[in-house]
DNA sequence: CTGAAAGCGCTTACAG
DNA sequence: CTGAAAGCGCTTACAG
């Protein structure tokens, strides 16, 4: 299919030669080794660059034992529609990762996960496909980290972590966003608010959800109704009628912005008057937030 | 950061040495050479399984010369917000590049390409830090395509294509897809209509403008507006003023589906009926196709 | 400061 | 059918 690239390839020896050094140095060269003077080191660059030599990662890799490669593990099932790819949030994260990873001469490598046994994802480091792992999106009871970690596979969660466990996470701090929602409302003199959650699957739901009651209680208010949403623009639309089921409350702080932009989509539908009869507190600031009709209170423009 | 893995790694020769054979042959027992009996292939695969032993592909790319992975070149900038990554477009490219890569034995590598020249591209293969590139977004004009054929630098694009040039590329034909919307507008006695074009940079959405400019002649329907768009929701949105502008198309075809879907939402917002003022007729099926309301016709279902 | 040499773990042509 | 050997292109410890 595609065709082969130049054979006729520069190789370290041309480079050496030209510079009347040997391949070794010239490695040292390229590679900034200290143990060369800087004079010997430009003018051995220089002729590399001009010969159009270009090291081979192969060669490194295989002697360094390491592939520089991150692997990211997607969920994917294509016909569950399991699709984490074309979220805001895992753009973002990817190019997080993409970014530092090659700060660090490493690239990301992604792979779809299909439902790897721990012994598959172990293969993929045994194999030195990948140097390690990056989850970044787990559920709650995810039992194959246990495994890696015994075995020594290096891996990394995001926005995921298990309690009373060595492994490593990145994660934010949900409170300090959930605090000023509430301290907002409070200051507003709104008393009755509503809590929409997200999929209670993973752990940030619950950890939003449980940051919200300590809230709640903290500033004297009163939780007159909590759904459940899983994170989606549709779940928020749907929770409508559950909030329409009860008293409707003055405010309704939602785990996300795209279950908080499908609520405004769902209430206005219903007719019920943002921000007159009910209040919407987003969570997240993901693009989708800035779209909302009417604007977000700190986003006083036109729709676009 | 991360810890690294098990250092007693089980190697080749531990398995050669109790299956009885040589390093050699335990290579081809694990690679299916068919030089040796199937009897000893099974056996030595046995045993490897047993010591857990997972050849390293680091030693088989370098004698190869091959890494077996493939870039996908995303256009990314992260300030400027060029991100293709969060669309259902980069997803469903990304999975399917994902499965025949997987096929061949190769992985997927993101290469975030924040603007760069054909000779930093050239170097991600000359390094083989990549086999080859896969272009999933350019833009007509993009000059630097000359070059890396010249270099023999296997690359491919995806919905893009130079007219006159060997360049490899997958795309697919609009015209079966558009003939069906205009042969079904035409069957319904619809006569004036419009479009909704895509952003012309792309050179897709020229293709598709031409396509339905080529069949109203063809069925002999008037065209009565024709809107550029950029292939964004938005965008459709924005394209109702210049809709209702001059008179209303009895349809209006969009050059995708994200656009029709912005489109619908802004006449609504105008209180146009659909379908009874103007029909709307979308292009990708894309997932948000099911999404809308009123519902696409040949999808009488329920909002969700 | 620099070269010659060893070795990273594989695959495969060669010899038997 | 199978083993010993060469070699893929690097890095680096060692010797000078």
């Amino acid at each position: 299919m595609l065709r082969s690239a130049k054979k006729n390839k520069v190789h370290r020896k041309d480079v050496a030669k030209k510079a009347g050094v040997s391949p070794s140095t010239v490695s040292r060269a390229i590679n900034d080794n200290p143990s060369i003077p800087v004079s010997t080191r430009n003018r051995v660059k220089k002729i590399a660059e001009e010969l159009g030599y270009v090291p081979s990662h192969l060669g490194r890799n295989y002697y360094q034992k390491k592939s520089f490669r991150i692997g990211i593990v997607m969920p994917f099932s294509y016909d569950k529609k399991v699709r984490v790819f074309p979220t805001e949030y895992f753009s973002k994260v990817l190019f997080g990762a993409l970014l530092s990873a090659s700060r660090e001469g490493y690239t990301i490598n992604i792979i779809a996960d299909s439902g790897f046994s721990s012994q598959e994802l172990e293969k993929l480091v045994l194999s030195h496909s990948v140097d390690g792992l990056i989850f970044p999106v787990c559920k709650i009871g995810d039992n194959r980290f246990s495994y890696l970690y015994k075995k020594g596979i290096p891996f990394i969660f995001i926005h995921y972590y298990v309690r009373n466990k060595p492994y490593l996470y990145v994660d934010c701090d949900s409170k300090p966003g959930m605090e000023e929602s509430l301290q907002y409302l409070s200051s507003k003199k709104i008393n009755r608010i509503g809590f929409l959650g997200g999929d209670e699957e993973y752990i940030n739901a619950i950890d939003r959800k449980k940051i919200f009651i300590d809230l709640a209680r903290k500033y004297k208010m009163k939780v007159v109704n909590m759904v459940n949403g899983n994170f989606s623009r549709t779940s928020g639309f749907l929770a409508v009628k559950e909030f329409l089921k009860k008293e409707l409350p003055e405010a309704i702080v939602c785990a996300n912005d795209r279950m908080a932009f499908g609520l405004l989509e769902g209430l206005k539908k219903e007719n019920v008057r943002i921000p007159e009869a009910v209040r919407i507190i987003g969570f997240d600031n993901q693009d989708i937030a800035t779209l909302t009709s009417p604007p977000p209170h700190y986003y006083r423009k036109s729709f676009f």
